[in-house]
RNA sequence: GCCAGUGUAGCUCAGUGGUAGAGCACUCGAUUCGUAAUCGAGCGGUCACGAGUUCAAAUCUCGUCACUGGCUCCA
């Protein structure tokens, strides 16, 4: 778990004990350093055929990738852990020995450990050996503790075991990881598993189900979810505040199909650079099939959005043209890959595709990172990391010339300057069309996902011979801009669960106010009260279960509705409900018609009731 | 796709070789109730699917599918 989850669900009082990230605490980097090499000379004593390679620490702990030849079970790691508890009772110094290429070279031949001897080479000097006494050694650069013995054998747990690839290349030998965990004191590591646990509280996947949000369905197919009454409200209520504020900004709606001609996308390079992420070809017979000729599931919208835009000839007094669509795309990822919503076969991308002149592009680019900063800030989205996502020079996965690349990117980079943003750089990030600003989250478990991207893209209009007829009468060719301030509407329905635990601001929640009746006989002036709500938009139900209030109550709770209406002789006498709400508890009575102001007011400002 | 784990009622889970259980949910009945669980009865499962071992399989073996964690990959 990353420190940014754990603020989230840091209450003050359980903020006392503190868990740093390894990055932040030159003692848990030591510890966890050290605590890894005693990992891996535990896992050689026991498993003496285990080759070592390599076992740095993580924010939260620390792993080992060993080569053998059968993989760790769980119950190894308890034999595993015993021997590392051994190893630390000992109190092994830990030595440092600086030594030159040549004879670290020498010495690891000796011990027969070839990916020790890869990383050699790949690594500067000093080169530095650091020991276990004499009983185990392995060239790292430390920093370590002092013995074995500083480290608190309670403060310690191995996590899980899985499969690594060598280098983290998918064409190398796959490794077997062991994930732990160490901390300064049992204290704090009782406090990380607390934590860990209470973070999946919050898991979009078990919250989805508990409020029924959406589903998947074996017979429909993996990464294919399925959306309820109560989750379209949530997905229909994001998406039309997104149109709200692209209709004021000029953007235009447009509609395309799911499917098109493969020769759509061999035009656009899809089918050359993004075929194994597509669906495979429908085509009509064996005959259509061996022709390529044949229709595929789209896996993005450009290429449509561009058959639009070259519909007619365009002017520069047309420019820039802003086409928008909440395009559902679907996409072949591997099995492996998929998992709850923040990664599925078919999303929905609230895409749009923005044609500008080159003189347009830095304002039009800078315009729309407002926009995607502007939407975060509705979502109270606070929690995110902008990436400028180049094209690695060295790959062939990308389309057009160098100088193209270039100018793109200085695009890029010149908009986060003049906006004075925090950003990293990331080479390989970008899309194989052009370079990308991302706006990148966090899940539940630390794993970080993209939700709002910017692309500048000089290659499609290029591909698609794109034009607009210039003030001079020539021919130019236009700029093109792709956006997505949610990313995918799934995904970000997947991060605002989490961020939220479910517990939506009243605008967004699906279910706003549900109406209680103390006994049956109030049911008739609940139902009055509902339909006075929904006729201006509320979302509001009564309560039919026929149950005792506090069983009401406490359904209601669990299904985090944020305003409840108790309706009993005294409100009915006096044309008001007794408000409850899920955040501040009883509110006392209040007349009707007040309650709906309200409630209208807030749902309208985004606020609370 | 790769490594590992998991799959029992709508949900959460118990059941380790002898013909399947609990709580909640649901239905019905009684109760008409004032801020987080009223009482009772009933319904509900080809134990993911398919083979195999066995007199006998939810339980053991193999395969398939799905999910979970990790790797690779990505909105």
């Amino acid at each position: 778990m990353s420190p940014t989850e754990s603020q989230a669900i840091d209450n003050a009082a359980e903020a006392l004990i503190v868990l740093p990230r390894t990055s932040e605490s030159e003692t848990l980097k030591k510890i966890r350093h050290t605590t890894s090499h005693v990992l891996a000379m535990a896992v050689q004593k026991l498993f003496p055929k285990a080759q070592v390679t390599i076992g740095p620490w993580t924010e939260t702990g620390f792993y080992y990738d060993f080569d053998i030849a059968e993989p760790f079970t769980e119950a190894d790691l308890k034999t595993i852990k015993k021997e590392m508890v051994k190893i630390i009772k000992k109190k092994l110094p830990v030595e440092r020995e600086e030594v030159t290429r040549e004879e670290a070279k020498r010495r690891i031949e000796a011990l027969g450990e070839p990916y020790k001897l890869e990383i050699l080479d790949s690594i500067q000097e000093p080169i530095t050996l650091y020991h276990l006494a004499d009983q185990w050694w392995d060239l790292c650069a430390g920093p370590h503790v002092e013995s074995t013995g500083d480290i608190n054998p309670k403060a310690f747990d191995l996590e899980t075991v899985a499969g690594a690839y060598w280098r983290g290349d998918a064409n190398n030998a796959q490794l077997q990881r062991i994930y732990g965990t160490a901390w300064e004191t049992p204290e704090q590591l009782q406090e990380y598993k607390r934590r860990k646990e209470e973070a999946l509280k919050r898991d979009h996947r078990k919250l989805g189900k508990e409020l029924g949000l959406f589903l998947f369905a074996d017979v429909v197919g993996p990464g294919l979810p399925l959306w309820t009454p109560k989750g379209t409200l949530l997905r229909s209520t994001l998406e039309d505040f997104l149109k709200e504020e692209q209709k004021k900004r000029g953007y235009q709606g447009v509609v395309t199909p799911h499917i098109g001609r493969v020769d759509l996308f061999k035009a656009s390079g899809h089918w050359q650079q993004y075929k194994e992420d597509m669906f495979p070809m429908m085509a009509e017979d064996d005959e259509a099939a061996a022709a390529e000729q044949g229709f595929v599931l789209k896996p993005m919208n450009c290429p449509f959005h561009i058959q639009i835009y070259k519909n007619e000839l365009r002017s520069y007094r047309d420019l820039p043209m802003r086409l928008a669509e909440f395009g559902t795309v679907y996409r072949y990822e591997q099995s492996g890959e998929l998992g709850g919503l923040t990664r599925v076969r078919g999303f929905t991308v609230d895409d749009s595709h923005l044609f500008v002149t080159p003189d347009q592009l830095d304002d039009e680019f800078l315009s729309v990172v407002d926009l995607i900063l502007s939407v975060f800030r509705s979502l109270n989205l606070k929690k995110f990391k902008a990436r400028m996502s180049f094209r690695d020079p060295a790959s062939d996965k990308y389309i057009g010339t160098d100088e193209v690349w270039e100018k793109a990117q200085g695009a890029i980079r010149r908009a986060v300057q003049a906006l004075g943003m925090e950003y990293f750089e990331a080479e390989g990030e970008a899309a194989f069309y052009g370079p990308k600003l991302d706006f990148i989250f966090e899940d539940v478990l630390g794993r970080e996902w993209q939700l709002g991207t910017v692309q500048v893209d000089y290659n499609l209009p290029e591909r698609f011979e794109l034009e607009y007829v210039a003030e001079d009468g020539s021919r130019q060719r236009p700029v093109m801009i792709h956006r997505a301030p949610f990313g995918s509407v799934e995904r970000l329905v997947g991060i605002l669960i989490e961020e939220y635990a479910g517990d939506f601001p009243l605008w967004l929640a699906p279910e706003q106010v549900r109406l209680l009746a103390v006994s049956d006989e109030f049911l008739p002036f609940a139902r009055e009260v509902v339909a006075k709500m929904q006729a201006i938009g509320i979302r509001a139900s009564v309560d039919e279960g026929g149950d005792r209030l506090g069983k009401s109550i406490r359904n209601a709770e669990k299904a985090k509705i944020p305003v409840m209406g108790v309706i009993g002789a005294k409100e009915v006498e006096a044309q008001a409900i007794s408000v409850r709400t899920r955040a501040s508890g009883e509110l006392g009575s209040m007349p009707v018609d007040e309650a709906i102001a309200k409630l209208s007011e807030a749902i309208s400002s985004h606020g609370s009731f």
